[in-house]
RNA sequence: GCCGUUGUAGCUCAGUGGUAGAGCACUUCCUUGGUAAGGAAGAGGUCGUGAGUUCAAUUCUCAUCAACGGCUCCA
């Protein structure tokens, strides 16, 4: 007998040998019908794997991330059995699960597959997945395994085998189709009820876009229809929130064949935003001592040798013009420009730090493919600041920096995000990251302290630093579930010295200062690409393009309702009239679709009382209230910045 | 940049080997209506661009540009 001990801490014990879904079916049928993997010791592992020894087990349920991975995992196993029944002779790489489904990586020989083909792909998987064959896991020796793919001729397989060690090798076969996987798997491909091969696209083997392009098919599945029906419900929704859209419905931004990809342009709503965004950036900054410059957008190729960007960034830059034998390229960063402010005058430990910030202009020629909507585009206007700081002081600057970060969050209600401390890799040293091994593990180390002394959770990542030190990202999600970096804060030890900086310290020697690059809110494009789908368009009423809309029941009111929305001006409220002779219902519709956050209707009794009858957008009418009092209460409410109650 | 898909009016989209249509938006007129669409008339497109096939191309073929879904990359 052994001791299996449960999550709620109950132990039971059972016969040597059982598996996981008979200790479930001993719990329930019920149980036993909806478990799809286990645990066991903290390992995920097949339900028929038999227990030995006393261990502590986790039925893991379509409820559970264990369990929604194996599901789709599974499922990618069925699509590679339907793609060989249907084009014989594809070889396969790798078919894992993600966040939101499952791919698998293909070489179908040059074929390309259409949507008609897809949707066949789709219901020879439910044909499949409804013969509920079971997945059966066999150990097999390195010699068979590769002796196996060698016949069947998969060099993709067999260069997975090449990495595996001996011994720890299996194979897992479904009716058909047998694949070199490590598991675990769902009993039965019964499981899988509803299936949606979502797209097909071309990925580079193992992500290196120098080798060979695979056909990449996603999908995603459920184990009811139900289930998959709201996923779709669910996209639909997040469809309507992406930015790029409701850009367009609220005349943000647009663009132009003519003025070029990625370069947007700001249309007058757009361009309100981004002035509120820099106003609060100013009120801010200047509370916290920094000092604002503006730089020229382009300078000559030799700064750029100077900062080392070139050999690292020529490519995402703009080709250089050329005049009377001088290359200058347009800024695709504006810490170069800053650095030349720094050493414009001899500086003194007591003008540190220096906090040198610009909204500043950077282009960078984007790979064309990589371009998407507003964030990610070819001309950036960047939230940036240079501070310039004595060693003993990093750590106190640094924690001022994330303090800014957190206080921004606040004011737009951003709680979706995570912290990423991005590291070098010592591998990359000198090519991708300035070789300087100590400096960099001083510098991270002191970064992980502040992080970790001001209580903020984040993540650790490996080769995503900067080439001159490590950073602090902070990654958020599109619509439609991109990753993006929204803001950075960044760490350089090194162009200090490239720049040949220098401070005087108090014992009158020349010391160069650390260099703390920041943009909290990251750049105007990405930022409010980001807020449009973080407010879904329902922007807070002191960024609002258009603020209130004064809506007259008829003509007859129109003076009335003018001198209204002339007091609302003169308070300094972005306030429009609609004198149109529509309907009162048609006037608030419209209203309503450009998500204007206050609409005041003034009719005969409104008049009369010199008043007006205030509806919140999406919350319908609230009420009269005297003209003076809504006034007070606008101003108030976009003077404190207040989020959307 | 690579793989795949798409490209018709300001927007959303029908449609066809014989030089184009709807709804919304726009203009004018009627309507003066109390919390999400009142009515009528009108204007608006060389069907992304260039070449080819054809008696004839918006429709078929190729190229190119752009957008979209991914890969790579990134604020």
């Amino acid at each position: 007998m052994i001791n299996i001990k449960f999550p709620d801490g109950a132990e039971r014990s059972y016969e040597n040998g059982i598996s996981p879904l008979e200790i479930a079916k001993s719990i329930s049928e019920g149980l036993a019908r909806k478990v799809i993997v286990t645990s066991v010791d903290g390992v995920v592992r097949d339900l028929s794997t038999p227990l030995v020894t006393d261990a502590s087990i986790k039925l893991h349920t379509w409820d559970d991330a264990e369990g929604k991975s194996t599901f789709w995992h599974s499922s990618a196993h069925i699509l590679a059995e339907a793609v060989e029944a249907t084009f014989p002779g594809v070889k396969f790489w790798v078919g894992p699960a993600i966040d939101k489904g499952f791919y698998y990586d293909m070489d179908l020989g040059g074929k390309s597959i259409s949507e008609e083909e897809l949707l066949g792909l789709e219901k020879k998987m439910a044909e499949l997945a409804r013969k509920n064959n079971v997945f059966i896991r066999k150990e097999i020796s390195k010699a068979d395994a590769i002796a196996y793919f060698e016949e069947k001729g998969d060099e993709y397989k067999l260069d997975l085998l090449a990495g595996l060690p001996d011994g720890e090798i299996t194979f897992y076969t479904q009716g058909e189709f047998t694949d070199l996987c490590r598991g675990p798997h769902i009993p039965q491909t019964g499981l899988v009820k509803a299936i949606k091969l979502t797209s097909i696209a071309g990925a580079y083997w193992k992500g290196d876009e120098k080798n060979k392009q695979l056909t990449r098919i996603y999908g995603v599945s459920f184990p009811s229809q139900k289930e998959l029906d709201e996923h779709i419900q669910m996209l639909e929704e997040a469809k309507k929130r992406d930015h790029r859209k409701l850009g367009k419905e609220l005349g943000i931004f647009t663009f132009d064949d003519d003025v070029g990809p990625g370069l947007p342009l700001w249309m007058p709503n757009g361009t309100i935003v981004i002035e509120e965004l820099e106003r609060l950036a100013k009120e801010t900054e200047q509370a916290a001592g920094y000092k604002r410059v503006v730089t020229p957008h382009i300078a000559k190729e030799s700064m750029y040798l100077t900062s080392g960007h070139l050999p690292y960034y020529q490519d995402s830059m703009y080709p250089p013009m050329e005049l009377e034998g001088v290359k200058y390229y347009l800024k695709a960063m504006n810490c170069p420009h800053h650095h030349k402010i720094f050493s414009a005058e001899s500086r003194s430990y007591k003008d540190l730090p220096l906090r040198l910030a610009e909204y500043g202009t950077c282009y960078r020629y984007e790979q064309s493919g990589e371009l998407f909507g507003l964030m990610r585009v070819r001309c950036l206007h960047m939230n940036d600041a240079h501070i310039y700081c004595a060693k003993e002081d990093f750590a106190k600057e640094f924690r001022a920096v994330n303090d800014m970060y957190i206080k921004y969050f606040k004011i737009f209600g951003i709680e979706k995000y995570v912290m990423r401390l991005s590291l070098h890799d010592p591998a990359k040293l000198g090519q991708k990251y300035i070789n300087e091994p100590e400096l960099w593990q001083e510098t991270e180390a002191m970064v992980r302290e502040v992080l970790i002394e001001s209580n903020i959770p984040f993540v650790e990542v490996q080769d995503e630093g900067a080439f001159y030190g490590p950073k602090i990202d902070v990654q958020i999600w599109s619509a439609i579930g991109r990753e993006f970096t929204l803001a950075t804060n960044q760490v350089d030890f090194a162009q200090g010295r490239r720049f040949n900086l220098q401070y005087t310290n108090k014992e009158n020697h020349a010391e160069t200062p650390l260099i703390i690059h920041r943009a909290p809110l990251g750049t105007h494009e990405r930022f409010i690409g980001f807020l449009l789908e973080h407010y879904a368009g329902k922007f807070p009423l002191w960024l609002a393009p258009v603020q209130v809309k004064v809506l007259p029941i008829s003509d007859k009111f129109n003076d009335y309702a003018e001198s209204v929305n002339q007091q609302l001006l003169n308070a300094g409220i972005r306030s429009e009239l609609d004198d149109r002779a529509e309907k009162i219902g048609k006037k608030i519709r419209d209203t309503e679709l450009m998500k204007v956050p206050y609409m005041l209707i003034i009719g005969e009794k409104e008049q009369t009382e010199n008043a007006v009858s205030v509806r919140r957008q999406g919350k319908g009418d609230a009420g009269m209230s005297s003209v003076s009092e809504i006034l007070t209460n606008l101003t108030t409410e976009i003077r404190d910045r207040q989020s959307n109650s």
